[in-house]
This record gives C-alpha cells, sequence and structure tokens, in this order.
DNA sequence: TCTGTTATAGGAGAATATCTTATGTTAGAT
DNA sequence: ATCTAACATAAGATATTCTCCTATAACAGA
C-alpha cells in the first residue's frame, strides 16, 4: 500500500517559497539565520516542523552571491557569533518581484483546485457505474 | 547585475503541481502522455511554455510504480504507438488528498502574499530616510 | 522520397533538498 | 568547577528532481 505521507499530495514541500519568505523577513529589519530559521518555524505556514537550517543557511549565502543580501558579524558580543544579513535594493526588487510572481501561484493554485475538485465529482460518479 | 528572468521570483518553477495536473487530466479520461502535455501546455496557467515532456512521461511511469496509475499499449493503431494511462483507485485517493494540500497551498500563499506587501511598504517607507 | 509532426524514452549534468556531522559559544544547572 | 542544553554557523554526502540533449520509430502530407 502507497505510503501518502511520503507523497507530494501530503504537502511537504512548498520550499521554494523559503526564499520569498527570508527576503520578507529581511525587509522587516536585519537578521541572522538562526532567527530567520525561528521565525520560520513559528510562522503559521510551518507550524511545528521547523526548516532545515542548512538549507536556510545556504539560501542566505547564494543570496549574497547574487546581491540580494550583504552580511557582516555582529559586533555586540552577546551569545555566539552572529552573521546579521541585510536586505539591498536588488533584494528589495526581487522582493517586489515575488509580489506578482505570488499572485500567479495563487491564480494558478486555485484554478487547478477548482479542475481537481471538477476532477473528484467525475470519479465520485464513476464509482457508481 | 542580476539576472531576474533566472530568478524563481519570476516563477518558472511551480513544478510539483504537475502531478496533480496529470492526476486530474486522467480522472477525466484515459490519456497517453503526449496529449497530456498537450492539455496541460494548452491550460490557462502554463500558457506558451509547455512542461518539459520527459517529465511528464517520467512522472506517469514513476505514478505507474506506485500504483497511482495504470498503462497499456492502445490498440487501435492511428498514428505512433501511444500508451494509454488509467487512473486507479489508489490514484483517485491521491488525487482527493490534493484537494486538501492544495487548498493549504492556497491559504500559505494568501499569509505570504499579505506578508510580503506589507514588507514591501516597510521598505518604501524607509527609503526615505 | 523527404520533411515535419506525433509519440515514447534514455543519458547526463545541473540544481535542489535532506540528512548527518563538526565546531565553538554561552547560560544555567549540579 | 564541570557538565549539559540551547545557540549559531557551516561543510559533506546523499537523494531527489529538473532540464537539456539525444535516440528511435510511425506516420501524414508535400
Amino acid at each position: 500500500m502507497l505510503d501518502f505521507d511520503k507523497c507530494p499530495c501530503s504537502g511537504s514541500n512548498l520550499d521554494r517559497l523559503i526564499q520569498p519568505m527570508i527576503l520578507m523577513n529581511l525587509a522587516q529589519e536585519d537578521l541572522y539565520g538562526y532567527k530567520i530559521v525561528q521565525r520560520i518555524a513559528d510562522s503559521p505556514m510551518f507550524k511545528g516542523n521547523k526548516p532545515d537550517g542548512t538549507g536556510v543557511y545556504r539560501s542566505l549565502k547564494a543570496m549574497e552571491q547574487r546581491g540580494l543580501v550583504v552580511s557582516s558579524w555582529s559586533l555586540d558580543n552577546t551569545g555566539p557569533a552572529k552573521r546579521f544579513y541585510h536586505l539591498t535594493n536588488v533584494g528589495e526588487e526581487c522582493l517586489s518581484r515575488w509580489l506578482s510572481t505570488l499572485e500567479e501561484y495563487r491564480k494558478a493554485i486555485g484554478m487547478l483546485l477548482e479542475d481537481v475538485h471538477k476532477a473528484c465529482a467525475h470519479t465520485k460518479r464513476g464509482k457508481g457505474d
């Protein structure tokens, strides 16, 4: 029997959205990786299962190489050293582009949802045959 | 300067949704790979840029191994041989599960959209400082 | 006969994701 | 004083997924 929990239909992966989530968090204030992981984990859409920390760190590094953010080590020596990230102008533009992309995503998913609804009704009727 | 067209913010990849799209199409009628590619390409959310055929064929094969669909070569000998796929009961269940997953996706994206909206407004105000 | 469309599919490399491990700091408990 | 747990970053390795290129073959129409 198929293990539905390992099937994408269970919705475990919506990971590309971590990028705009990071940018969105950085638009509000400069943050370091660990904090971002916590913020994302606390967000309603990620309740409980926090994102892979490694992935966030790597995303941040990649974004820095692409010029979306710049980083520097924090000067306050409270706790372990933290690398703070700051959103650049390019990063802001990228984030604003995400707006229309997310709109499109939502629209696309809405349409797909409608179609799947119809299709499910269809198969249920078909079962009686 | 960053090439935004190669940035996920341009929204090229929403590919995991190809799986439910395939299932949804098969819920209506038995189809073969090439036809599914066309259907998806014609759908409003994929206008123009048709999905990679290879990917669809591989998805179908993977789905068959997981028991979501079964396939057989078409008997009518019009044109090249076609492998027709048929949705199984498991496949129907998978599709119905996609319903709630897609709802969650839509909700999550909606929330993220709101947050990004706020964040963008925030940075725009910040620019004046 | 030759070309374009239909139809399926493998190979390879790039990009992503995930799981494990390593390193070091610091706060608080024992 | 020492030990543990939480904080913080990050590399390594594997697994999965995507994408581009290529191969094969049947057929329709010029």
